[in-house]
DNA sequence: TACAGACGTCTTTTGTAAGAGACAAATTGT
DNA sequence: ACAATTTGTCTCTTACAAAAGACGTCTGTA
C-alpha cells in the first residue's frame, strides 16, 4: 500500500494542532477519524490499515472497531476483515433527512431540476468551512460530469461558495478559507481580493456563474437557497459544458432562480 | 469475553432502570446511547432532557454533544438549545448506501413495487437482533398504513420475521427471540414452537403471509433476499388490506416475489 | 421581591480506558 | 520448506476523561 506523500490530507479541522506526541487520544476523537477516514477512502478497509490510517495504535482500533461494530454503526464486510461503514449510519441518516424540511425538499427539487433540464444538478451545504455536496443528481449527458455525494471542495473552486460566504464579513471570510483553498486543481491561483469581491456580486445578482474552475471543460451555474433574510443556508446548483450558450444558460438559469426561491420561501 | 451466548444482551432497553452501581461509563457508549435515544424519539432535544433521557452526567453530556456538534455528527436545532442528528451523519450514511449494492437496488425495486402495486412496501433486514425496515415506499391508499423507515420490531410480530431467521438453528433463533417479543400489541401470545414452525414453512415455501399481527387491519406479504444459497440478507414486504381477496393476494404475490428474486440474483 | 428551576461554564478528583507490548495463529512470499 | 508479515486477543500501567458539584445567568411564577 502506498502511504506516500500525505495521501490522506489530516482531517484536522484546526490549522496545525497536532497533539504532543505519543500522548493519548480520546476513543470519542478516534472514533470520528476513523469516521472520516473512510469517508474519504470510500471503502471497506482492513482494521490494521485503518490504525495506520488514522495514526491510532493496533490495540486501541481493535478496541473501537469492536465496539462500533457490535452497535451496528460499522460494519464487517463481506470477505471477513476489512469494515466500513454499518446499517446504523444509514438510519441515523436517514433521520437526518426527516427531520430536515430543508434537506427534504431539496433533494426532490434537484431531482426534479435534473430531469427537466437533463442537466447534472446538486443541492450544497457548508460543512465545517467547506463547500459540500449534499445531493446531486446525474443528469442525461453522455459525459457524466457530476461528482458524488458528500464530496468537499474548497470554496473558491465553486460558483456556490461564492454564494454560501455572502454575508459574511470579510474576516470570516478569511479565516474559512486557506491559502492552499485559492490555488485552483490546475495551479492556478485566485486572488483572495478578487474572490471577496466575486461574493459581493454574487450576493446583490443573487446568482453566480463560474467557468472552467474546477476543470476546463464545464461552468457551474448557482443560486442562493435562503432560511432566513440574508442567510444563505444552501445552493442549488447546475453542471454544465463550458461551451453552452449564453441563451441557453440564461434559460438554466431562469428555471434554476425558480426553484432555490421555491425551497427558500417555507424555510 | 470469550462466552459467546450472551452477545447481543443489551443491557436492557426498557426504562426499567440500568442499576450500574454508582461507576463512570465510557464516553463512546454515552455516545451510542445518545444516538439511539435520538433515533426513538425521533425529534430534537434539550440537552438537559437528552442527560436525563439516557442517565447521564449533566456535564459530561454538555461536553459529548459539544464534540459531537462540532464534528457536525450532531447539530444544533434552529431555536438554539436543542439537538438532532447532523449532516455529517446523512453523509455517512449515503455513503453506506453506495458501497451496498443490496440496499441501493433494493430500494429502488421497492420504489418500483409500490409505484406499480399502490401498495406500500418495504425492504426489511436483521438489525442487531430485530426487525428493521430499511426502507419504505407509502403506495397510494388513502390510509397510510406504513410505518417509519429504521423502525424496529420483534421478529414474531412480522412476515419478514419468519424469512429472515429461515436457515438458523433452533438455538440461535430462541437466543434471538425474547419472552417479551412473542407477545402481539394486542396481548396475544405466540407459541415459541408454533413460531419456529412458520419459520420452516416459510422456509420451504419461499414466501410468508401472515395477517393481524402487528394490527387487526393489514396483512403483510413477504419474500426473502438471499445474499448466498440459503443465506436470507433481507426481506421485500407488502402491507396491504387484511380483507384483500385471495386472488389479489396470490397476484401481488407473484410480482413480489419476482423482484425479491431480482435482488437475489447478483448480490 | 424572592423563589425554584433549567441552562451553560468551570474546576477538581479519581476510576479507568488508551496505549504499549507480547503472543499464537494465520497469511504471505521465496 | 522456512522466514517475514499480518491478524486477532490478551495483560498491565498510568495519563487523563468522566463525573461531581459549585457558580453565575436566565427564565417563569407565586
Amino acid at each position: 500500500m502506498q502511504d506516500g506523500i500525505g495521501v490522506t490530507d489530516r482531517p484536522d479541522i484546526s490549522p496545525t494542532e497536532d497533539k504532543t506526541p505519543g500522548s493519548r487520544e480520546k476513543g470519542l476523537n478516534r472514533v470520528l477519524e476513523i469516521f472520516e477516514f473512510l469517508h474519504t477512502t470510500q471503502r471497506a478497509i482492513g482494521i490494521g490499515d485503518l490504525a495506520k490510517g488514522v495514526n491510532a495504535p493496533r490495540s486501541t482500533t481493535y478496541t473501537l472497531v469492536r465496539s462500533l461494530v457490535d452497535a451496528g454503526l460499522l460494519e464487517m464486510a463481506g470477505d471477513g476483515n476489512r469494515v466500513y461503514f454499518g446499517k446504523k449510519l444509514y438510519l441515523y441518516g436517514m433521520d437526518y433527512v426527516r427531520g430536515n424540511d430543508l434537506l427534504r425538499r431539496g433533494r426532490q427539487e434537484v431531482d426534479d431540476l435534473s430531469r427537466q433540464t437533463g442537466e447534472t444538478s446538486e443541492l450544497c451545504m457548508l460543512q465545517s468551512g467547506r463547500y459540500t455536496i449534499v445531493h446531486s443528481s446525474p443528469g442525461t449527458r453522455p459525459f457524466r460530469i457530476s461528482s458524488a455525494t458528500g464530496l468537499q471542495i474548497p470554496l473558491p473552486w465553486t460558483a456556490s461558495g461564492r454564494l454560501l460566504l455572502a454575508g459574511l464579513e470579510r474576516a470570516d471570510i478569511e479565516d474559512m478559507v486557506s491559502e492552499d483553498d485559492l490555488v485552483l486543481p490546475d495551479g492556478r491561483r485566485l486572488k483572495l481580493d478578487d474572490f471577496i469581491a466575486d461574493i459581493a456580486t454574487a450576493r446583490s445578482t443573487g446568482y453566480c456563474v463560474t467557468s472552467g474552475l474546477v476543470d476546463a471543460y464545464t461552468k457551474c451555474l448557482a443560486a442562493p437557497v435562503f432560511s432566513a433574510p440574508g442567510k444563505v443556508e444552501a445552493t442549488m446548483c447546475l453542471v454544465v459544458p463550458i461551451d453552452t450558450s449564453r441563451e441557453k444558460t440564461d434559460e438554466l438559469l431562469v428555471l434554476l432562480r425558480q426553484r432555490a426561491a421555491r425551497l427558500s420561501i417555507a424555510a
